[in-house]
DNA sequence: AAGTTTGAAATGTATAGACAATTAAGCTTG
DNA sequence: CAAGCTTAATTGTCTATACATTTCAAACTT
């Protein structure tokens, strides 16, 4: 009931290596083995559960990828101090946020238009040519009958194909650029700020001016590093929270 | 000069998996393999360059673990397409960020205390014994004599160690709990959002009252999920904003 | 023509063994 | 005593091999 299987089961169809793997995590999750502390060397291991030591390097290895423990040439393999000022989220988490409270969620595409590059935007595409052409989507994305945020979006249209209802399923910027252009996307940049809303953007959320919000600006890059799409997100600071955990919370 | 070698050397010092790795990486990076690409057989890599099949194995493993490829047993190895929405950052880039700018950056203590719970700290820790103590600390952040960042933190007092000078060096939250309690901290939640600054916030960081701040709360927990330690930090938006890079960027 | 079987190709797991590299402790020697 | 040497312990790399599992398509059967 516990979890407390201290064997581990050859003739079973879960991995051995899976299997002590999951036994030392226990371990560590549960406070068995603190942070510090020198595990048994793999020769140990292999005699106690009559496997052969790569198997349990493999089981350490995995401990290893998870950040849980280290080892050390010639020392030993020691449990790691779990790293507890991560912050980790996807743009996507703004949105989860608000579908997993249970409500009725729902984006909604204001505008989508095929545009040629004002001087700002060939400034941030880093293009010269003012015939580049650019598809441009405006979308707000509402929760019972609320707005919530709202988010313009700029990629390069290469591709001749039409602007289909489909892919609204899921507007997000990667995905419009693998839709749209030629250009493979393969890096990205994000900055996260506070600010205030402009006139604009309060008038479309229905929040008073100058209402604090979250805003993303997102830069999608091809393998050169040419910028191949923008997007610009406003999140109203009262309804958007990000919560992320990490470290070692015990999951059962 | 562009390290398009396509060779392993088996006499390195360097690993050969290591090699393979770098090679694939590579290749990946810059776009020669694209997302979707099926990677030749590993027996074929073992072939080609005259090394076992569990090494070039051990090479395809990083780059799973690195996300940049997935296997599919029975069907080959695959060229993953990069995530590019997620927001990685770490509390301290806040501070990271400032500090990057070659600014005279500096920690200065307000305030430290040890003080009983009162009925919100009990709540928040989840405690009913209104004798446990608790280290309060106070800390204010600038650069530039300008302030940038208040903080306030609160962990159980469970040792009886004096407060040291010493540890104002890494103030952070994690370091004090394991300064100051006997608990183990290994896990940790955040919560980010947007404020506005209440008058005593503007006050101390020299701000108009009202204006946008970010607003980060952690809370550390030990092995049992027992609450060990609390911090609630102000962020001036005006002078912060977070930068976070992802996906398969060029870094030579 | 439709369904079934078979087999090849690919990745996944496991083993036993050899040697390298690093660390720390004990020993030797000047 | 200090410096250097030796050795045992431990993790790191690499090999060769065997068999399991999954997928897919070709061959075969009905």
């Amino acid at each position: 009931m516990n979890g407390d299987n201290l064997t581990v089961d050859k003739t079973s169809v879960i991995p051995i290596y899976y299997q002590l793997f999951k036994l030392l995590e226990d371990q560590i999750r549960r406070g068995v083995l603190k942070p510090g502390e020198l595990l048994p060397p793999e020769n140990e291991f292999a005699l106690r559960y009559g496997i052969s030591r790569m198997t349990v390097r493999r089981a350490i290895s995995e401990l290893v990828a998870a950040g849980m423990v280290y080892a050390q040439q010639g020392k030993g393999t020691f449990v790691a101090a779990p790293k507890l000022d991560n912050i980790i989220f996807e743009i996507n988490d703004f949105n989860e946020d608000v579908k997993k409270r249970g409500l009725n969620y729902q984006t909604t595409l204001l505008e989508a238009k095929i545009v040629k590059a004002d001087a700002k935007l060939r400034d941030t595409f880093q293009i010269t040519d003012e015939q580049t052409r650019f598809l441009f989507f405006r979308t707000v994305s509402s929760a019972e009958n609320e707005r919530l945020s709202y988010e313009i979006k700029y990629t390069i249209y290469s591709k001749r194909k039409p602007i289909l209802e489909a892919e609204l399923q899921d507007p997000s910027l990667p995905n419009l650029v693998a839709a749209h252009t030629e250009y493979v996307p393969v890096s990205s940049k994000k900055v996260l700020q506070v600010a205030i809303s402009s006139p604009e953007e309060a008038q479309i959320l229905g929040i008073p001016p100058q209402s604090p919000v979250f805003l993303i600006e997102q830069t999608i890059y091809d393998p050169e590093l040419k910028p191949i799409g923008w997007s610009k997100a406003i999140f109203r600071g009262d309804r958007y929270k990000l919560t992320s955990y990490d470290g070692w919370y015990k999951n059962n």
